[in-house]
DNA sequence: GCCGTTTTCGGCCCGACTGTTTTCAGTCG
C-alpha cells in the first residue's frame, strides 16, 4: 500500500525544490529536505497521528508539523500552492536532468521561457542556451548527454514504485473478483515497467471496470471495454519521488525515482475463472518466453494462447486453470516469473534443473544497513527492534566511514557505536548483532582506517561513493585492489549506478568478477529501488565464476527494511540460490566465512 | 526551519570537482 508518508514526502521534497529554484534561504530548503526524509522514513503511518504525534517525527518541527498535517488532511498546503503557482511544473522536470540544479533550471525558465525537457532539448540544439550567461559549450553537452540518459528511462517507472501502485489496486479491486493479481514485466521483477498489467477473474466483469475506472490514480480513461480496459496515472512531479521518502540531491540514503510516475498506464483485464492459468500465463510473458513455450506446445500437437492449452487437431481445450497445469501439461515444471525471459529457463525446466531460487523468507540477516549516525534518520534502538520483528537471526550495523566527509564520522563514534551495541546483546538474545561499517572505496582501492581497526570490525562492506567517472582501467584496478583487501567482506552497490539518473562506473566486469571470486569477497545486490546493483543479468555472469553474493536493503529507515525484496527479484532474476547469498546462511557458517582467514 | 550531554541562539553536512570564470557559482555525494 502506497502510505501517506511517502506521498507527504514528495510534496515537502517538491516544497524544497520550489524553494531552492526561487532563492529561499538554504537552511530552510535544507530542513525541508530533511523532514521530507524523516517523514518518508518513519515507521507509523501519518494518517494514524495528530499533530504532536507528527511532531515526534525526526527533523519535523512545529511549522512543518502543520504542514504535514494540512497535506494529509487535503492533500498539500497552502505554501506549496503558492510556489506551484510561480512555477511551472516542468520547469521541476528539469532537475531530473543530471548536473542540472535549481539555478539554472530557473535561469532557462527565466531567461528562455523553458519549463519542458522538450523545449531544453531544442534550445541546446538551436544554440540558444549559449546565449545565458553561466551556459558554455561543455554545459550544453553536459544537458544534452544528461537529457539522453533520463529519456532513456522516459515511460518507464522504478520496480518498486509499480509494485506499490499495482499491490493498492489489487487490493481494491480484489474484493469484486474471484481472483485478481498483476502481471507483465512488473511479476517477473523487472528493474523498471513501461506499464502496470492487472489482471483479473470474475464472472461479470462490469464492477470491475466500474471500480477501475473510477481509482483516484485514473487520471484518463484511454479504452473501456468488456474485457479490458486502459487507464493512465496523472503527470505529478511530486509522485516522482521515491518509495522511501527522498529530499532531492543530497545524500547516499536518497532514493529518487527514474521518472516521473505520471502518465503511467495501467491495463486491466477480465478474464473467467477457468482460463485464469492459460491467461495469467500469457499476460506475464516475457513475450520471448511466451514463444519459447509455444513452441514447445506447437512441437507436442498442441496449441497455446491466453484461452488454454489446445489440441491442435481438434482444437479441444487440454488445460487453462492453472499455469502449473499449463506448464506441466506442456512437460515443464512451474517456472517462477522472475525467471521467464528465454534465457534458458524452458530448458532448465524441461531437464528438471531449475535452481530453487532464493527467497526474502530465506534471508537471516541483513548486511548493510544505516543508522543515525550518520545519513540514515532512525535510531539504532529503532532499526534493532524492526529488525527483530522480521525475524532475523542476524543483523549488522553499517554505517559510513569518515572519507565520506559530509556524514561526518570519526573512530570514536563508531566505537561509541560498538560499545552501544554490545549493550543491545542482552535484549535481542535470538539476533546476533554484528557491528559493522561501510568503507569508501578511493580511486587508488584503498580504504577507510588503517588495518588495526579495520581488524576489529565484525563486517567490512566497501563501497565507490566518488570519482564515478575514471577510465574503465582505473575503476577496474579499483575494485580488484577492494576485494583483494583482506578486511573487505563485501563490495557494496559495485557498479554505482542510479538508474535513470547515473551510468554504472565503467568496469571491466568479468575482471572483477574473477578478483571476487578468487579472493572470496562477496558482492551486494542492493535492494535501493533505484540501485538494484549488481543487476540480474550482471548477477548471473559473476554467479557462472562462483562469485558469493550478499542480499541487502541499504536500509537508511525502518520501512528501507523492506528493500531487500526488490533485492530478492533481482537475485531470482540472476537464478541465485540460497547457498550462494551470504545472508541465507546460518550464523556459524557466515561467521567461518568473515572470519577465515585470507 | 530544526535543534540542543554545545539548549532558547547560533549553528546547521563538508569538500571536491567542473566549467566558466578572471575569482567563483553550481552541483554532487
Amino acid at each position: 500500500m502506497v502510505r501517506a508518508n511517502e506521498r507527504v514526502a514528495g510534496l515537502l521534497a517538491e516544497y524544497a525544490e520550489l524553494l531552492a529554484m526561487t532563492g529561499g534561504d538554504r537552511f530552510k530548503i535544507r530542513s525541508y529536505e530533511k523532514a521530507a526524509r524523516g517523514v518518508g522514513g518513519y515507521a507509523t503511518d501519518l494518517a494514524t497521528l495528530d499533530e504532536p504525534g507528527i511532531r515526534k517525527i525526526p527533523n519535523v518541527g512545529a511549522s512543518i508539523a502543520g504542514k504535514v498535517h494540512q497535506a494529509v488532511q487535503t492533500g498539500t498546503f497552502p505554501q506549496l500552492e503558492e510556489l506551484r503557482g510561480q512555477i511551472p511544473a516542468g520547469v521541476l522536470t528539469l532537475m531530473r536532468i543530471p548536473n542540472l540544479g535549481p539555478a539554472k533550471a530557473l535561469a532557462v525558465y527565466r531567461e528562455l521561457g523553458i519549463a519542458d525537457i522538450d523545449a531544453l532539448l531544442a534550445a541546446v540544439e538551436n544554440g540558444d542556451l549559449r546565449q545565458l550567461k553561466g551556459f558554455g559549450p561543455r554545459t550544453e553537452e553536459v544537458i544534452r548527454t544528461g537529457i539522453e540518459l533520463v529519456r532513456g528511462g522516459a515511460g518507464r517507472v522504478l520496480m518498486a514504485t509499480a509494485l506499490d501502485l499495482a499491490e493498492s489496486i489489487v487490493d481494491r479491486l480484489a474484493p469484486l473478483a474471484d481472483r485478481c493479481t498483476y502481471a507483465g514485466s512488473l511479476r517477473r521483477g523487472k528493474e523498471t515497467v513501461g506499464d502496470i498489467d492487472i489482471l483479473a477473474a470474475a464472472a461479470d466483469s462490469g464492477p470491475l471496470m466500474a471500480a477501475f475506472v473510477a481509482l483516484p490514480e485514473a487520471d484518463t480513461v484511454l479504452v473501456r471495454g468488456d474485457t479490458k480496459t486502459s487507464i493512465r496515472t496523472a503527470l505529478h512531479p511530486a509522485a516522482a519521488l521515491p518509495a522511501a521518502g527522498t529530499a532531492g540531491a543530497g545524500t547516499d540514503a536518497d532514493h529518487e525515482s527514474a521518472t516521473p510516475m505520471g502518465g503511467l498506464q495501467i491495463d486491466l483485464r477480465v478474464v473467467p475463472q477457468e482460463v485464469w492459468g492459460a491467461a495469467l500465463q500469457y499476460f506475464t510473458g516475457s513475450r520471448e518466453h511466451n514463444v519459447r513455450v509455444r513452441e514447445l506446445a506447437v512441437h507436442a500437437g498442441l496449441k497455446l494462447s491466453e484461452y488454454g492449452l489446445f489440441d491442435a487437431a481438434t482444437d479441444e481445450l487440454i488445460v487453462a486453470g492453472t499455469e502449473q497445469e499449463v506448464y506441466e501439461r506442456l512437460g515443464l515444471r512451474w517456472i517462477p516469473p522472475t525467471l521467464r525471459e528465454d534465457l534458458g529457463e524452458v530448458a532448465a525446466a524441461r531437464a528438471g534443473e531449475l535452481p530453487e531460487l532464493v527467497t526474502v523468507e530465506a534471508l537471516r540477516g541483513d548486511l548493510h544497513t544505516h543508522t543515525d549516525l550518520t545519513d540514515g534518520v532512525a535510531t539504532l534502538d529503532e532499526m534493532l527492534a524492526a529488525a527483530a520483528e522480521r525475524g532475523y537471526d542476524y543483523y549488522a550495523v553499517t554505517d559510513h566511514a569518515p572519507e565520506l566527509f559530509m556524514q561526518r564520522m570519526t573512530l570514536e563514534k563508531a566505537l561509541a557505536q560498538r560499545e552501544r551495541l554490545a549493550e543491545r546483546r542482552a535484549r535481542y538474545p535470538g539476533m546476533r548483532l554484528l557491528h559493522g561499517t561501510e568503507l569508501n572505496i578511493a580511486p587508488d582501492g584503498s580504504v577507510d582506517w588503517p588495518e588495526d581497526v579495520l581488524a576489529e570490525f565484525d563486517l567490512c562492506v566497501a563501497s565507490v561513493h566518488s570519482h564515478f567517472t575514471l577510465p574503465a582501467a582505473e575503476q577496474t584496478r579499483r575494485l580488484v585492489r577492494a576485494c583483494e583487501n583482506p578486511y573487505v567482506q563485501i563490495i557494496g552497490h559495485p557498479t554505482g549506478r542510479l538508474i535513470g539518473r547515473r551510468e554504472p562506473i565503467d568496469l571491466d566486469l568479468p575482471a572483477v568478477f574473477e578478483a571476487a571470486a578468487a579472493t572470496g569477497t562477496a558482492l551486494e545486490i542492493n535492494g535501493g529501488p533505484d540501485r538494484l546493483d549488481l543487476r540480474d543479468e550482471h548477477i548471473r555472469w559473476a554467479a557462472e565464476r562462483g562469485v558469493t553474493f550478499a542480499v541487502s536493503s541499504d536500509a537508511h529507515a525502518v520501512p528501507q527494511l523492506d528493500f531487500v525484496r526488490y533485492a530478492t527479484l533481482t537475485a531470482q532474476r540472476g537464478w541465485l540460490t540460497p547457498d550462494q547469498v551470504l545472508n541465507c546462511w546460518p550464523y556459524e557458517r557466515l561467521l567461518e566465512f568473515l572470519t577465515r582467514p585470507r
